[in-house]
RNA sequence: GCGCCCGUAGCUCAAUGGAUAGAGCAUCUGACUACGGAUCAGAAGGUUACAGGUUCAAGUCCUGUCGGGCGCACCA
């Protein structure tokens, strides 16, 4: 796999020695373990570090020191790739890579530019994301924003080590939830006529459903002049439905979220598949009828009890099209389905993982990625939402007052297994506080670069038009040894579903670049102004301490550098979905 | 009561089973007459909730306890 050059050197490298230790006999373990390669805490632990060696003690029932030494003796191109073998305490394997190695990921980079990082892990496999599939009962709230984020990633991650995505929004647009949406915009609507009807119980309050109601009367009046009570709720029922998720999709797009695919439920209902799936489940003895009730025996599954699929009254349950709706997604040939959910659905999982069982699949063709509650504060102090209430912030709000950038960034900057403290006043600080403009800025401070150099008529020669040789400091080699293992965060992050990692990895890779640019210098001084001080007479050379020397050479160099560290902040918002501007 | 998730620095959170547990914020002290100060350097901050266990190695895996969140519908 194409984790970096870097690493397939080192790793091959390991792997022949283990190989021919194993010819001459002096080691004898049937398979080797994975050969990961870490890079240690600590510089005096070399480049990167391997545990191999440990991993082996018990099947060699050796010593892991012993191990390790074989290893060592059996490197073949040690000459040539390291500077220092070591072994480390426990029997921790320490290389430090001579610098013509590392130099090379700079050239890796340019060749492979906006691929950089990508992999064929995926082998094409074909991988269904479903997200956010909010009800199109009202705007989206900051709780679906965070879904939007994680599904979005997750989608691109996996595309972007060789899975075939498709990305998907699941609209519930059958059954109770949109009965309720209708009976509620009629009541409004009739209450817009003075003709008050009784508000229903658990009917929709937000103010935005007097406002649908508003576009029935200003867009509808005529038309429904003499109809009964019933038509018009029905027609205020496809009339909101529309509206509603026309909001919707402009919400995401504004989000910068663009779905593949969407997904209706009614359509399950209509074709008669919700119908043909559970009649597939009863001759398959998977469905049986107690109480009057049709029930899905997800029991058999491992899920704690069965389900009720289709109520005494007749009316189908949630379940009903949702087994439908999976069964259609296995049936369209996915590979893996991935299901992003509100964490407060996380009871739902075994049942759903029983009907993909039921279907013949094992259950972890079915993956849900579980997205925690968003904590929306305001200086610190927490807003109150109540959805029921029609009290909630909405997505857009939260996108007008930070940015979408910023919104992504805040939603993918933990764990989305954990509770997130979104806080409105720091993501719109345009300060050190706000992590998405310190990744941002990186990526601008070097885009500034290039205008100062073409400015100064400074030549920007591409890496391999450079000698690169020169990048020999620790602090150079320290920012190459980072974006070298971007491949690698990518495509853990991917398999992990675990976007946080990159925007880890992103924050990490822009303080390097932060912290050389004020250590040391790239392009040379305008003038030759570094060599003096101010005093009371005017310039005079500054005595003691020189400046670092700054060759052409270097600038050069260094300029390759900045392009390669460019480059990876560039992947890296993109896979998330976060512009990487030249200027902010 | 049962199930799932979480518990790491004052706060918000990282850490494919690896070495001396790391960032940011807040606090304190510092740094541009040069490439963007939306930046940087330094200091201080810890019994990884608690108790056992597994192994060369545990914040990470297992068992239990405590604390918090969320679920346990013929709602979605």
């Amino acid at each position: 796999m194409s984790s970096g050059v870097v690493q397939e050197k080192v790793t091959s490298a390991l792997l022949g020695a283990l190989n021919g230790a194993k010819q001459k006999g002096q080691l004898k373990t049937e398979a080797w373990p994975e050969l990961s390669l870490d890079a240690p805490k600590r510089p005096e632990w070399g480049d990167l570090a391997s545990t191999v060696a440990m991993s082996l003690a018990a099947s060699e029932q050796r010593a892991p020191h012993d191990i390790a030494q074989i290893i060592i003796d059996n490197l073949a191109q040690r000459e040539q790739l390291f500077d220092r073998v070591e072994i480390a305490r426990p029997g921790f394997l320490n290389l430090t890579l001579k610098p013509s190695i590392w130099q090379e990921v700079l050239r890796e980079i340019e060749m492979q530019g906006s691929t950089y990082g990508r992999a064929e892990l995926g082998e094409s496999r074909r991988v269904l994301v479903e997200y956010v599939s909010a009800n199109p009962t009202g705007p989206l709230h900051v709780g679906h924003g965070r879904g939007a984020a994680v599904g979005q990633a997750v989608a691109n991650m996996l595309k972007a080590v060789g899975y075939d995505v498709v990305s998907e929004y699941y609209i519930n647009d059958a059954g109770r939830q949109m009965k309720l949406l209708g009976s509620s915009v009629y009541a409004r609507y009739e209450a817009l006529s003075n003709r008050p009807v009784e508000f229903p119980t658990e009917g929709y309050h937000g103010a935005y459903i007097t406002a649908v109601a508003e576009h029935v009367k200003q867009q509808l009046e005529p038309e429904l002049a003499g109809r009964t009570a019933a038509e018009v709720e029905e027609r205020c029922r496809t009339f909101a439905y529309q509206e509603l998720l026309g909001l919707i999709r402009e919400d995401l797009k504004y989000f910068g979220i663009e779905f593949e695919s969407w997904f209706s439920e009614a359509s399950l209902v209509d074709s008669g598949a919700v119908q043909r799936v559970l009649n597939e489940l009863k001759s398959q003895q998977f469905l049986f009828e107690e109480e009057g009730a049709w029930w899905f025996r997800s029991s058999a599954f491992g899920d704690e009890k069965d389900r009720v699929v289709r109520k005494q009254d007749g009316e189908y349950t949630y379940l009903a099209s949702d087994i439908a709706y999976h069964q259609d997604k296995l049936r369209r040939g996915y590979d893996l389905l991935i299901d992003v959910w509100g964490a407060d659905h996380h009871g739902y999982i075994p049942r759903m993982q029983a009907v993909v069982q039921a279907y013949g699949h094992p259950k972890d063709r079915l993956q849900v990625v579980l997205v925690q509650m968003v904590n929306l504060l305001r200086g610190g102090k927490k807003v109150e939402m109540s959805k029921r209430a029609g009290e909630f912030i909405t997505m857009r709000e939260v996108i007008d007052e930070v940015g979408a950038d910023a919104a992504k960034f805040f939603f993918l900057m933990r764990d989305s297994n954990s509770h997130l403290d979104f806080d409105l006043e720091l993501a719109k600080q345009r300060s050190s506080d706000n992590p998405v403009y310190y990744v941002q800025y990186a990526h601008a401070r070097i885009a500034s670069l290039w205008r100062v150099a073409a400015a100064r008529g400074i030549a920007c020669p591409l890496p391999s038009e450079t000698d690169l040789t020169v990048l020999t400091d620790p602090d150079e080699l320290g920012l190459i040894r980072k974006l070298s293992a971007y491949p690698s965060v990518l495509q853990g992050s991917a398999l992990a579903y675990e976007p946080h990692r990159m925007t880890y990895y992103l924050q990490q890779l822009a303080g390097l670049l932060h912290t050389f640019y004020n250590k040391h210098r790239i392009l040379p001084p305008a003038a030759d102004r570094d060599l003096l001080a101010v005093t009371p007479e005017g310039l005079v050379p500054v005595e003691g301490v020189p400046k670092e020397v700054l060759v052409p050479e270097r600038t050069a160099a260094r300029l390759a550098l900045m392009r390669g560290i460019q480059q990876v902040l560039k992947n890296g918002l993109g896979v998330l979905g976060v512009s990487a501007p030249d200027q902010m």
